[in-house]
RNA sequence: GGUCUCGUGACCGAGUGGCUAGGUACCGGUCUGCAAAACCGUCGACAGCGGUUCGAAUCCGCUCGAGACCUCCA
């Protein structure tokens, strides 16, 4: 097994060597989405990002426990008390239960994430399907002495729990500043020693519809805990790596460290790791900032800030093109280019299946692999993966054009580090042909044939119609030495 | 206001001291009845000022600019 992989760990600011805890195993917790709206770009990067984490380590040959949790209750609207759970408004607002909200946006997740060809998670689970467990985390934190109960809702007590720990060591907050800095106008603060406190179960209100018993109220839990409840469940009490968006750094995962400190006495994981924002006109893409663009917008072309449509692989590789920590700056002329980047190198490594090889050849395969590794290895550096493919492509080019020889060990090598990086941990294929390719084909066959024809008789008009008319349908004709072809622009 | 991050050629985006990724666009070429496509090639940058060093996009300082978090957020 390979034990060079670095990763970047928030929590100590550097890279590290990545050593699980019980290798061959590895155990991965990526926080997931809320179901009350459709999914976005932003969705997509983080999954995307931590789908090639996933990938990469089973290429490694781990065995992987990959948990990405489904948020369908438990987030206030704001820490006020007024903070009516997010599921439970919209589903006033659409006349629908609230877990007919998430169970529809659950789907639209999961129909987006196929789309983009990022794998299923090991275990997904939900947090109205883990009640028991937080329940039973908030009376460990009770019992400590690190919560308080205050009109049927408890807090933690970040004070209290700053006294012997560091609440701030993964964000570099200092509580003092905290403290001060806290806005004043947020109402429902008095049930709290400190403005700093979160909640870990929140009284319901008596409109409020998503609801559960507990020792202490009817209500429902506080929204730092869904995820340390279901990691420890499912991945123990430590596991090596945690996962989400950079803006979730604080306070969710902050808090989860104080959480899981208190009730399990140790972090929950060795290796914090985040992924950027993507920005649009170089602002954050949000959907409190109403900028955001849903993923099914992209693939329809529908968006006023879109010239077109572009495909769920055009979106994955445009992503795959930045570094995961790096921001990332939408615009159309960006997508277009990863589009046409993204083509080369499949079209690179279709052409590999018809490449003749040479008896002799000064093209160092083996090295060029051992790149690809070293630029996975280093903190999944795609952008470099991507750049030492594009590397390839113009070999493989250049060796089709015969001004360069490969011989049949090279060209078995490259057919494995495509097939290795582009399509098993890049995740990056040929587009899917509609069902009815096989009719299409034909059709084209014929058609082009009748083009031939005309073109041999020197009827231009003819065959330049043809072609024209093909052209108002998307399909495009190309006139190489080697005959006609064609393609169907999407 | 506090904490932090970033400023790379027309655009996107790698690169933590010397060998100056990659994609797209532009331009030139190959191919072609013409065109498109495809392929090949070239040009082109490190926000500004100062410092450290034999040598800096890369380290340090200052200035300017942008952004993130501190409130739900991938």
């Amino acid at each position: 097994m390979n034990h060079k992989l670095s990763v970047y760990n928030t929590l100590k600011r550097n890279k590290e060597v990545f050593e699980p805890l019980n290798s061959p195993h590895v155990g991965m917790y990526v926080c997931g989405p809320t179901v009350y709206g459709d999914p976005h770009l932003g969705h997509a990067r983080s999954a995307i990002s931590f789908d090639i984490l996933f990938r990469h380590l089973l290429h490694l040959g781990y065995k992987v426990r990959y948990v990405r949790n489904i948020t369908d209750v438990g987030h206030l609207e704001n820490d006020a008390d007024a903070g009516e759970d997010k599921l439970a408004k919209k589903a006033r607002l659409e006349q629908l239960e609230p877990m007919e909200v998430a169970k529809y946006y659950t789907d639209r997740y999961h129909d987006m994430m196929d789309l983009l060809n990022v794998k299923r998670p090991s275990i997904e689970p939900n947090a109205s399907g883990h009640i028991i467990e937080q329940i039973e985390m908030i009376k460990q934190i009770l019992d400590a002495g690190f919560a308080y109960e205050s009109n049927g809702s408890i807090y933690f007590d970040v004070v209290k729990y700053n006294q012997e720990y560091d609440y701030g060591k993964l964000s570099g907050r200092i509580l003092e500043d905290l403290l001060a800095t806290t806005r004043e106008n947020l109402e429902g603060q008095e049930e709290k020693r400190n403005s700093v406190d979160f909640a870990l179960w929140k009284k319901a209100q008596p409109e409020h519809i998503m609801r559960w018993d507990s020792p202490w109220s009817v209500g429902f839990p506080g929204w730092h805990l869904e995820c340390s409840a279901m990691g420890r469940k499912y991945l123990g009490e430590q596991f090596d790596i945690h996962g989400g968006g950079m803006d979730l750094l604080f306070p969710h995962h902050e808090s989860e460290i104080a959480q899981s400190q208190i009730s399990n006495h140790q972090d929950p994981c060795r290796y914090w790791m985040h992924n950027n924002m993507i920005t649009i006109n170089g602002q954050k893409m949000g959907k409190s900032l109403g900028n955001s663009i849903m993923l099914e917008e992209f693939f329809t072309g529908s968006h006023k800030l879109l010239e077109r449509a572009y495909s769920p692989m055009t979106i994955r590789f445009f992503i795959l093109q930045a570094h995961y920590r790096s921001t990332l700056d939408f615009s159309n002329e960006a997508l277009q280019a990863a589009e046409k980047g993204m083509k080369r190198l499949l079209q690179a490594q279709k052409l590999l299946n018809s490449l003749q090889a040479q008896a002799s050849s000064n093209i160092d395969t083996k090295a060029l692999k051992q790149r690809c590794e070293d630029a996975m290895n280093d903190d999944l550096n795609t952008p470099m993966v991507i750049a030492h493919l594009s590397e390839m492509t113009r070999i493989i080019n250049a060796a089709n054009d015969k001004k360069e020889n490969l011989t049949t060990d090279n060209i078995a090598d490259l057919k494995e580090i495509f097939a290795t990086f582009l399509t098993k941990i890049l995740g990056i294929k040929a587009e899917t042909e509609n069902n009815q390719s096989q009719t299409v084909e034909g059709l084209m066959e014929m058609v082009l044939s009748f083009r031939q024809q005309a073109k041999e008789q020197k009827d231009y008009a003819t065959s330049d119609k043809i072609r024209d008319g093909l052209n108002k349908l998307n399909i495009v004709v190309k006139d190489g030495k080697d005959g006609v072809s064609w393609v169907l622009n999407d």
